[in-house]
DNA sequence: CGCCATCATTTACGCGTGTAAACATCATTC
DNA sequence: GAATGATGTTTACACGCGTAAATGATGGCG
């Protein structure tokens, strides 16, 4: 099962920084996301449902580690946008950011090295 | 409130074709989704009810035209997703395509157009 | 040892979603 | 004009999600 919004907002959390406890987690995400204790205990059991996340004891306390990696959700969420709306095409995509005038000066700079170097690795 | 994935995939056909009656949705999308008339009429209702679609009567029936354009909603989804997982900045995601080596010769080649038409235009 | 503070786990609840059956409406046919 | 068939509308239901209160377990303190 797919992990949800506010899942992969805990989710973050342990991507920057693992292993944590719900408290730390707590600390990070609820002062943003206005979350209180059990939301996010709540939402921590949901993902060890899932697999998404491991727990160790330690001490009186868990300590959450991720399964699921960074990697992988961005992988799955993109591709998912990408099939959805551009026919599984990365031009199309960004066509319509360009079209939007969403390309910042630097995107536009990367998206040119990154060009060069597909160039220069595939001659 | 946003439109859901199977929503989505009733637009899709109204985006593509416009006015269309229930059943020739039915017809176009039953099929792939395996999905019954009420389904489809289900869907149809809650899309009218956010707004999503208008309908008029032609005859015993109802003609669906969108409301909400393709463009808007693909707005909506790619801004969402490049927001929350590449800080809202385009290169980030190119190049995670492109270590996934997800980007097709068309699309290099494509990109690589559109590079230079944006060169042209602002000099 | 018994109680309090800490954690975690369970239960709850309203809401949107996916899916569809039940019901209502109205035009057409016998 | 009543029965039939085509459409649309209402209602239903299970499930995941966001959010949190209630309950349970456990270790430290007096």
């Amino acid at each position: 099962m797919a992990i949800s919004e506010a899942e992969a907002v805990v989710m973050d959390v342990l991507w920057r920084e693992a292993p944590r406890s719900a408290e730390e987690i707590l600390a990070e995400v609820g002062p943003a996301q206005n979350w209180q204790e059990g939301t996010v205990k709540s939402l921590l059991n949901r993902l060890l449902r899932k697999k998404a996340v491991h727990a160790e004891r330690e001490g009186r306390r868990y300590l959450y580690t991720p399964l699921l990696k960074r990697e992988q959700y961005v992988q799955q969420e993109s591709k998912g946008l990408l099939d959805r709306l551009f026919g599984g095409r990365v031009a199309p995509l960004v066509a319509h950011f360009s079209e939007q005038r969403k390309l910042s000066k630097k995107d536009i700079a990367e998206l040119r090295k990154l060009l060069k170097e597909l160039d220069d690795e595939q001659p």
